[in-house]
DNA sequence: AATGAATGAGATTTCATTCAT
DNA sequence: AATGAATGAAATCTCATTCAT
């Protein structure tokens, strides 16, 4: 069903080299963009031969879609939905904290996200809005229980509340994205510019409970 | 102070030539990417030769800068604060309105946004750095006048509210960037899809009242 | 009606730099091969950068499309039927020296057309139809008004004497194509070598008159 | 004295398979040309590995060798003088539909000698001059009994009408070349365009008798 | 100042050949 | 001997920039 943008060779190395060989290609695809991003670049950064390449995608496009659909699949354990949780806004918390650590831990993911979101890329965003489905109905659903459950009040709506925990999740992925991104936060908080989720979460009880 | 990208040309063409001529340089850079837009595609579409660029704008990137930096003039209007409201939330209302018109309206624009606040276009977002912080002392603004008004509740932080409403304004600026976010809200909202803004309105009166 | 190959450019240039351009292309293409020549070595026959070359055609292979069309319609005119003899052998005779001639002067030529003839070029021997069959019809017009005039027997049959003096004339077009070629010639014959013609020509008579 | 362009272990591998090999590389090299033949497709056609052709030959080039000489070697009884005939136009039709068929059975190896017949690639066409030779002498050979059983003129120059004779069985040869050639039967005959040999032999009876 | 053809550095891609297994 | 992944020289082609008019 899902479409297969590598070829066979590709499946025939050994599984270890092959998510080496996808984490080098995100690396260098993510810090200077895919147009930017030259074969050379990245085959250096593989430490293959730029005609390997070759041996593995046809062309550099179909490399792209391979590193964001295997790329999602590989970080979608990250995105999984969180255990259960005894308390509500503890759930949330480490949702929160699950964005700003990826966002932390794979800046390029992010920019690949970012980069692949903009309409010119719309043929590799294809590939991203499962994921995007699925954190959205996560917070859909752990919204829902709080409030069954007494934790969040009940006169707000979920779907408004679950668009609105999606938009500051999203800021929290993209808060190490880039030098520009970490300046802002100076705009934003005068204290604990690294880590805002305790203020976010304090604020959030206030307003939810 | 600030540096200047074009040369002297550029300064001597009437005013309505020279901002066609800008509009249509982001209409195609944001269309298709800094890279991906090529020197003719912006001169066919500006309607002059692409020698005539060059008569203008010493290299690609020095374009680049320019039609951020006046882009950002010209529409820096736009996100001029509003004028005073009686009300705290018609005014937070009309700031969101504002962001969900401007990216209906300007889309190609918030595509150089976007595409400029990733990290290997660093030199590009140091433009707009200044207009984003306007942009959150301005919803620091609104919300400590609110608190002082009694519109809006005192025990919570007014930096944090106002990285949550910045988000949220975010979000709604790339509402209609590509229509890989044109789907994305069918997944958030089962009615309503083309203005979120009242039930978020709704919500918030709630939430922060 | 006829599909164009070249870019407007091209046209724009002078004439006489257009067709110095297309023997350039002829010359290295019919001494190389399609494949072989490179457009490195092309542009430098030229006397052009390679990049110019792209400025007039969009593919290599748009190229060759054009010297052949065009490669023909520059000597079309050396193909045109020759005008009127009285003596119906005379005519075969300077139809005959006009094929030797043609393939002593643009050997190239005759290699491009050797080379298109093959099936994998089937997409460039297209446009040389029109010129055999332009050679043919001369063949059998010539013949009949020869038989017409009691210069040729009656009892042969047009078509077939028709093939085989194309068979003929083919032969003498290649009779310089080729070192090879020219090695063949001592096979066939034991004195004169360079022209065969008298020697084809008077045996013609004995069989056709 | 003959120079060997193939490695030992190409001796060493079963005649069989080794015919096999040869043809599959003549019918992919004949078909796509020796440029655009690649190593890749002629292994495939082959049934092995594209390292096994190096194992074979060490260069592309000795391949082409190989084929052709060899490719000769298998043909060459196709072309042997053909046994004796008491009629001489027997003899004559009989060398022209040998033409006709081995062009028919074996359009890719026709292909290799018309391709091999271009100045560039001359280093391949040495090998077949010794056929050629061998062709032309058995027209000559031919031609000269004819004419001492008194079955053909004594007033025609045997050389000439060999040359003749040769023109015409090299376009049987390519009559099915290629569609190209296929599409000129049409402007030669209205009729019996597959086998055009009986109108040729009843002219040159009248011609040459 | 305006034009658009000309240039060539640099990118992607091909593919004959090598080499480890 | 056989395999097919790995290599990199060399090809095609792109496009920012220059330059003659």
């Amino acid at each position: 069903m899902k479409k297969i943008y590598h070829k066979e060779t590709f499946d025939n190395i050994p599984e270890e080299k092959r998510l080496r060989l996808l984490q080098a290609s995100i690396k260098v695809m993510g810090q200077k963009g895919f147009s930017n991003a030259k074969i050379e670049d990245i085959a250096r950064e593989m430490g293959v031969s730029y005609g390997s390449i070759y041996t593995y995608f046809a062309t550099k496009e179909d490399l792209v879609h391979t590193i964001i659909t295997m790329g999602i699949e590989i970080q979608r354990k990250a995105f999984e939905p969180l255990a259960e949780y005894v308390d509500t806004f503890s759930h949330i918390q480490s949702i929160l904290e699950r964005s700003l650590k990826i966002g932390r831990e794979q800046p390029e993911l992010i920019c690949l996200w970012h980069e692949s979101s903009l309409p010119y890329n719309a043929q590799f965003s294809d590939h991203t809005s499962e994921l995007y489905r699925q954190g959205v109905l996560e917070w859909k659903s752990v919204l829902k229980k709080g409030v069954s459950r007494g934790d969040i009040r009940e006169d707000i709506d979920i779907d408004t509340i679950a668009f609105i925990m999606n938009a500051i999740a999203s800021q929290l992925l993209r808060y190490n994205m880039s030098d520009f991104q970490k300046s802002k936060r100076a705009v934003h908080f005068s204290r604990n510019l690294d880590d805002p989720i305790p203020d976010i979460m304090e604020n959030l009880k206030k307003m939810l409970a």
